[in-house]
DNA sequence: ATTCTCATATATCGGCCCTATATAGACACG
DNA sequence: CGTGTCTATATAGGGCCGATATATGAGAAT
C-alpha cells in the first residue's frame, strides 16, 4: 500500500495540510501501526492532486508560505474504497531488539540487561499511551488502540517473565572493564 | 540498521551463500522480525567483501553458475559487535489491517468480517509455527520464538474477543448486492 | 513422454520511500 | 537577546523492495 493511499485515508478524517498529515503518522492516530514522512507525503499529495483524487486550496498567509489545504474528492474516496477491497499486505514487523537478542551469547551481560531495560521502558510507555481513551477517537481508532494495548501488555509481561533467558546466556562483563569502573569509583 | 549489518548477523551462524541468507529472511529464523531481499542482499555482500568484513570463495559447479560462499572475518565480527553496542532503532510495525479497520464504518460488514477472518487465520498459523521448538535453535532464537508466540497469542485472543467492535460499526451489505446474491442462488 | 512448476543461484533496474537538510517567520523561555 | 520549538513546504541523496532475467535440475502433474 502506497503513501498516496495512506494520505487518502488521512483525509477521510477531514481536510488537512501536508504538515498535519505528517503529524498523524508521527504522533497521531496512525503512529502506532503506520509510517510515512515528508519525503513521501508531499510528492504523494502532488500526485493525488494531479490525478484529481484530492483538491488543494492554497490559503494565503501574511508573511508565511501559503498553507495548502488538501481535501478528498469523490474520486479519491472511491479510490480508497477500492484499495480497501483489494487484498491487504500482511503486517510487517521489524525489531532490531530481537535481532540483537540472537547474539546475546556474544554480548556482555550488562549490555543485554541495558537493552531489555530500555525496551521494557519503551513498551510500558506505549502501553500507558494506549490506555488513555480519547473521546474524539472514532470506533476504528478505539479498536486499534485497544489492540495495541493488548499486544504491548503481552509484550511487557513476556519480557518481565523471561528476560533471564537471554540475560543468563550473555557473557560475563569483561573483568578489566569491571575493575576499571570500580577503580574510578574508589 | 542496514542490510549489511543484518548479513553480518546471518553469517555468525556459519558461512552461507546470498541465496541462503535470503532464505533466512524469507522463511528462516529472521523471517518473523526482519526483512531483506535479493535487491539489497547481493549488493550488501559485495560491499562487505570490498571492505574486508566478509570473505567470498567461489565454488565452481558443473553447468551451474559459481556458488559464492561468504564467511565472516574478524573485522566483520567486530563490526557487528560495534553495531550491537550502538543505540538500536525502535521496533517498526506496519499493519494495513489496522489501517483498514479505521474505515470499518465505510466498508460493508461482509468485507470487515472477511478481513478479520483472514487475519485471524494468518495469526493462528504464525502462532502454531512459533510453538514448535527446533532443537537446532540457539537460545537467542528460542527467546525470539517464544516472544513471538506470546504476542501472536495475545493478538488472536484480542481479535476473537473484540472483533464485534468493528464488525458492528460496518455498514450493512448493500441491499442490491445482497439481493443479487440471493437471486443467483434462487 | 512431456510439460509445468519448484528449487537452486546470481544479479540488476526502476521506482518508491526515508533521512537529512534548507528556508522562514512566530513565539516562548531564560 | 539568543536559543529552541512550532508551523509549513520542499528536495536531494541514497537505501531498499519488487520484478525481472538467466540457467539448470528435480520432481510432479497430465
Amino acid at each position: 500500500m502506497q503513501v498516496t493511499t495512506l494520505c487518502l485515508g488521512a483525509l477521510v478524517f477531514g481536510e488537512a495540510t501536508g504538515y498535519e498529515i505528517n503529524k498523524m503518522f508521527e504522533d497521531g492516530p496512525f503512529s502506532h501501526f503506520l509510517d510515512a514522512s515528508y519525503g513521501s507525503i508531499y510528492p504523494a499529495l502532488t500526485r493525488l492532486t494531479d490525478e484529481g483524487l484530492v483538491t488543494c486550496k492554497a490559503e494565503q498567509q501574511e508573511r508565511r508560505p501559503d498553507k495548502k489545504i488538501y481535501a478528498l474528492t469523490d474520486k479519491g474516496r472511491q479510490s480508497l474504497s477500492e484499495a480497501l477491497h483489494t487484498p491487504l499486505a500482511e503486517d510487517k514487523f521489524r525489531s532490531e531488539f530481537l535481532f540483537a537478542v540472537l547474539f546475546a551469547h556474544l554480548l556482555p551481560r550488562s549490555r543485554v540487561v541495558e537493552l531489555v531495560d530500555q525496551r521494557l521502558a519503551a513498551m510500558k510507555a506505549k502501553t500507558e499511551e494506549l490506555a488513555a481513551k480519547d473521546p474524539g477517537d472514532t470506533p476504528g481508532m478505539d479498536f486499534a488502540r485497544l489492540y495495541g494495548h493488548a499486544v504491548y501488555s503481552a509484550s511487557v509481561s513476556f519480557l518481565e517473565n523471561n528476560r533471564h533467558l537471554i540475560e543468563d546466556i550473555a557473557v560475563d562483563d569483561k573483568p578489566q572493564e569491571a575493575s576499571r569502573e570500580v577503580h574510578t569509583h574508589v
